[in-house]
DNA sequence: TTTAAAAGTAATAGCCCTCTTACTTCAACA
DNA sequence: TGTTGAAGTAAGAGGGCTATTACTTTTAAA
């Protein structure tokens, strides 16, 4: 029983694994970028970044492991692309959530914070991805551009809370994402109630607690 | 440029790397078991639970890689005996946080999840380690025992803020170390305020926090 | 001083991973 | 139909990790 662990992680090279189940369907020749990068989202949800594995998906998708980097250069880059959508459909759920939410900008905070729970319960793609650490060398393209987005809404949002003070709206903005991210987080790892909770229970609780943090700061 | 990856993890055998720096010293014949846990607190304060390997630990210590097998079965089982360590100093690190802030309830609650940001700061174990998915199949032991313990402690101090209706008081001590886990996790990953703060700040942010929240649920 | 257990080491098996190279297949176009 | 470039494959080099086994060094007791 040697290699058999269930987390891992770090730099290196090997170091993953996993369910190794061809849970995807094979892509049609010609397809397996999109299908990679979608694919990428599964992997993150089941197994979050540190189970993110270019092998793995080879073989869900039942191609060889070679072939994914006939259209990335090399993980890093194929993870990028992944983050970079991921950032996309953040700030585009995140601004849909305020919006739906009215006019009232604690509801409107309130609400992005369970979009942001949910989505992430959903893709398996948050902050973490959008700005991990061994993405930074690639943080000049696209990436970097919707990483920026992304803050920037969430700025706005906070800022709209009554917020002016930039210093300020930043620590508020901290605080939310703090709670956002550290909701995902012990959700994932199971830490929260006991039981499992759904991904939409989850996102419902996140976003009560944010407009009582919201509402505690105006104290 | 073969394996030269800066984050992975997930099951599987290999996977890890790292400073690959003789850090520790060597221990003295005899002592290194306890050199390993010593250790094992420093590795996962820089690299996080996916960053921990037996194989760095060694090289580290400057033993060979099969020396800590002597010691401990294998890797889970010398990580329990640190979520063990963890949860103890833990409890004990908030009980005295909490101790210290007086009488008033908020406070006491706030102190307790600065505490808990300090700690991890400084050692690297949290929730996620002592209450790490892998290693469930030892909680039996002491672990478990102080695992318990903590949890125990963490209800107890959010009933004193006046929250005996036993799931309410689990929902707010589910948001208080949501956000107590958000602040470590952002700023390990370096997520929090552009440049990386000291422990020190991101405990007192996050005790803030911590106040505001339980001020915003009491409204 | 002998000796036996404890603590380490060397070597290695077995796995998984990333990424490269050379070869094959396929599909669309001339 | 022949050609050609894109897409994919087979193999393998290079590395890291967890553990195991058999051998060596130390240390402390008899």
């Amino acid at each position: 029983m040697a290699g058999e662990r269930g987390e891992t992680g770090r730099a290196g090279a090997a170091g993953r694994a996993g369910a190794t189940g061809r849970t995807g369907v094979r892509p049609a020749r010609g397809q397996l970028r999109a299908a990679l990068v979608a694919e990428s989202f599964a992997l993150l949800s089941e197994s979050g970044l540190a189970g993110f594995s270019v092998a793995e998906l080879a073989r869900r998708l039942g191609v060889s492991a070679a072939a994914p980097y006939r259209h990335f250069r090399d993980r890093d880059e194929l993870l990028a692309v992944v983050a970079t959508q991921a950032a996309h459909e953040l700030t585009g759920s995140l601004r849909d959530a305020a919006e739906a939410a009215g006019g009232d900008p604690v509801d409107r905070l309130a609400a992005a914070v369970g979009a942001y729970v949910r989505y992430v319960g959903a893709r398996g793609a948050g902050l973490d991805v959008v700005y991990a650490r061994e993405l930074r060398h690639l943080r000049d393209g696209e990436l970097a551009g919707a990483g920026r987005e992304l803050m920037a809404l969430l700025l706005d949002l906070t800022r709209d809370a009554g917020h002016t003070d930039p210093a300020r709206a930043l620590a508020v903005l901290e605080q939310l994402f703090a709670l956002a991210h550290g909701y995902t987080a012990l959700d994932t790892g199971g830490l929260l109630s006991h039981s499992r909770l759904s991904d939409e229970e989850t996102a419902e609780r996140a976003a009560r607690a944010a407009a009582a943090l919201v509402r505690g700061n105006a104290m």
